[in-house]
RNA sequence: UGGGGAAUCGUCUAGCGGCAGGACUGCGGACUCUGACUCCGCCAACCAAGGUUCGAAUCCUUGUUCCCCAGCCA
């Protein structure tokens, strides 16, 4: 695994963060933030942000704010804003502060103030589609708001009465003064305030005007001293007015913004839009659920957060839209999980197989080692009998060339046990498989059976001492790469992305493990235990699947 | 002939005038009481055309392709 202690892959952020250092620039210090809106849980790509921000700052000896970009009380709630602290606090950063742009109100509108009284922002009573109007095109410029030259002493009062809710909503806005002409469209005089009588969570009623994006995000960096300010791409034609507003104001401090590209991984979405269409119409069951990209839903599905800082740090950080394979991302999280999960036998479709040669009433308590490159893990203690349990996988009446399982009148291994030999299928009367009658060889456990070969090695559960289990299979939640491509991403929806196993089985050990626990059910795969658990019934969630070389031909 | 960005193996990424390297994927093979892991090997790239230079992925010129921007969202 290639994080915090290696030395991370350069970057051009890295290397800017360096030239400026070098250059003692910022009194040699390095403060960044991560500045989520709370309307909706982190996803996949914010973890890239998350890492590139703390990341530097940590690799820096700086500091790294958690801030709440909270200017639109209409999408965000306190309940976001928690799922977001627990989300970057579990992937292992811990923040300078928590801040919150809301916290800013009073600055900025004092701010706003200093604007309008030098001539720089003025009150418009245009409505929003007249703003539309006024601005241009892409190949046009705009024209001039009539109330463009509306006297300061006048923009002061009505300004004011704005933030005492003396008007309705929408009725006025506070507008920049810089260009109509322009050809970047964020500098044709864009919308600093605009009138929403919505509570915040935060603020409650104090305020009925809100700032815009734009506006708050450079004086909130200058506030808290930010040094680089790292966003994504489609923020670059506003940097221009990020750095307008912190050089009319003469703040005393003025970050550094640089974009870098967002992630985008195949066979998801990344957008909250459509991620709050997928909780809200039912394509999967919350947040949280296994199938989305959220950090969430990566937790509950058995992601450590070494993978997924791993797998941040394996796509790297450019200018250039990149799609990433969820190779990469399961590459991650198999390494993770193969060097820490301990080993388990689960059966997740149950076929019966009874050993004629075993004692009725016999149980062996055979040794099974948790670990196979790690003896230090120990090792736990497998019940078994004459009824035994394999997956119905692991034999075939039709065997595929170089099948090595159990076929009728073949042998295998049972792992961690004997060698057995299938003499004989029991069939229903529809012709379907219902047990296997087969015998065991006494000289094999823990030895290679005599004057033969046997390749294959199967796992299996005593019937009569595995527990019940659920498994959860999860697939990818899409069934094309780019689903956003389409005019209704829906269309992709993968509707094979869960499949339930009511009845599989697990080994007893595994009776009392915590929900969040991780294991590798032996040959088929990584699995969590899932919070719907209980003592009744344990619920496994399959993370990802072992790689399998054989299922490919 | 609006503005802003980006182009290197299939994918992601390194390179900063001097042997195009790594990761993922794929394909062979070895090992194996997990068809896992591990190990060995292989395939595979500088968007194009000019120019500068002893030497260009890198510098210059001209193209081409792709992405972003016309919220009182962030």
């Amino acid at each position: 695994m290639s994080i915090p202690e290696n030395t991370p892959a350069p970057n051009f952020i890295r290397t800017i963060v360096t030239r400026d250092l070098e250059a003692n620039k910022n009194d040699g210090q390095v403060v960044t933030r991560f500045p989520p809106e709370p309307n909706g849980f982190l996803h996949i790509g914010h973890a890239k942000s998350i890492c590139l921000n703390f990341g530097i700052a940590e690799e820096f000896n700086g500091r790294c704010n958690l801030r709440f970009d909270d200017t639109n009380p209409e999408k965000e709630s306190v309940e976001f804003m928690h799922a977001i602290e627990q989300d970057v606090h579990w992937l292992g950063f811990q923040w300078h502060k928590i801040c919150h742009a809301s916290d800013y109100f009073e600055q900025l509108y004092d701010y706003a103030v200093q604007l309008i009284e030098a001539g720089k922002a003025y009150v418009d009573s245009l409505s929003a589609e007249q703003i539309r109007e006024y601005r241009g095109t892409l190949t046009e410029p705009g024209r001039p708001s009539p109330d463009r030259d509306r006297p300061i002493a006048e923009n002061l009062a009505l300004f004011e009465q704005m933030r005492n809710g003396d008007f309705a909503d929408g009725s006025y806005v506070l507008r920049a003064k810089i260009d109509m002409a322009s050809p970047n469209i964020n500098m044709r005089d864009p919308t600093l305030y605009r009138i929403r009588r919505t509570h915040h969570h935060r603020t409650g009623g104090d305020w009925c005007l809100y700032p815009m994006y734009d506006y708050t995000h450079c004086i909130s960096d200058a506030i808290e001293g930010i040094t680089h300010s790292l966003c994504t791409l489609e923020f670059e034609d506003h940097r221009p007015l990020y750095d307008w507003v912190l050089e009319e104001l003469q703040t005393p401090c003025h970050p550094r913004q640089i974009e870098f590209a967002r992630l985008s991984l195949e066979y998801t979405v990344m957008s909250k839009r459509k991620l709050h269409q997928l909780v809200t119409e039912g394509h999967v069951h919350d947040w949280d659920d296994p199938r989305m990209p959220t950090i969430a839903g990566l937790r509950r599905a058995g992601y450590t957060p070494a993978a997924i800082r791993d797998f941040c740090e394996r796509i790297g950080v450019t200018k250039k839209d990149a799609w990433i394979k969820m190779a990469v991302l399961e590459s991650c999280i198999r390494e993770d999980l193969n060097e820490h999960a301990p080993r388990a036998m689960a059966v997740l479709r149950p076929l019966r197989v009874v050993l004629e040669n075993y004692p009725d009433d016999q149980v062996e308590q055979l040794q099974a080692g948790n670990h196979p490159q790690h003896p230090e893990m120990g090792a736990r203690s497998i019940a078994f009998s004459r009824v035994l349990l394999i997956e119905r996988d692991d034999f075939s009446d039709d065997p595929p060339p170089k099948y090595k399982r159990l076929v009728e009148g073949g042998e295998v291994r049972l792992r961690n046990a004997y060698v057995i030999k299938c003499q004989r299928v029991i069939r229903d009367a529809a012709g379907r498989i219902t047990e296997l009658r087969c015998s065991y060889d006494p000289g094999t456990l823990g030895r290679k059976p005599e004057g033969r070969k046997v390749k294959g090695v199967i796992h299996w559960l005593s019937e009569q001492h595995a527990i019940a289990a659920e498994l959860r299979l999860y697939d990818r939640l899409f069934n094309i790469p780019n689903p956003e491509s389409l005019p209704d991403f829906r269309d992709a929806l993968n509707p094979d992305s869960l499949e339930i196993l009511p009845d599989g089985r697990v080994e007893a050990s595994l009776a009392d493990a915590p929900p969040g626990s991780r294991y590798q059910f032996e040959r088929t795969g990584y699995f969590c235990l899932d919070p719907d658990s209980s003592r009744e019934k344990l619920v496994f969630n399959r993370t990802v699947t072992l790689r399998d070389t054989w299922a490919k031909r």
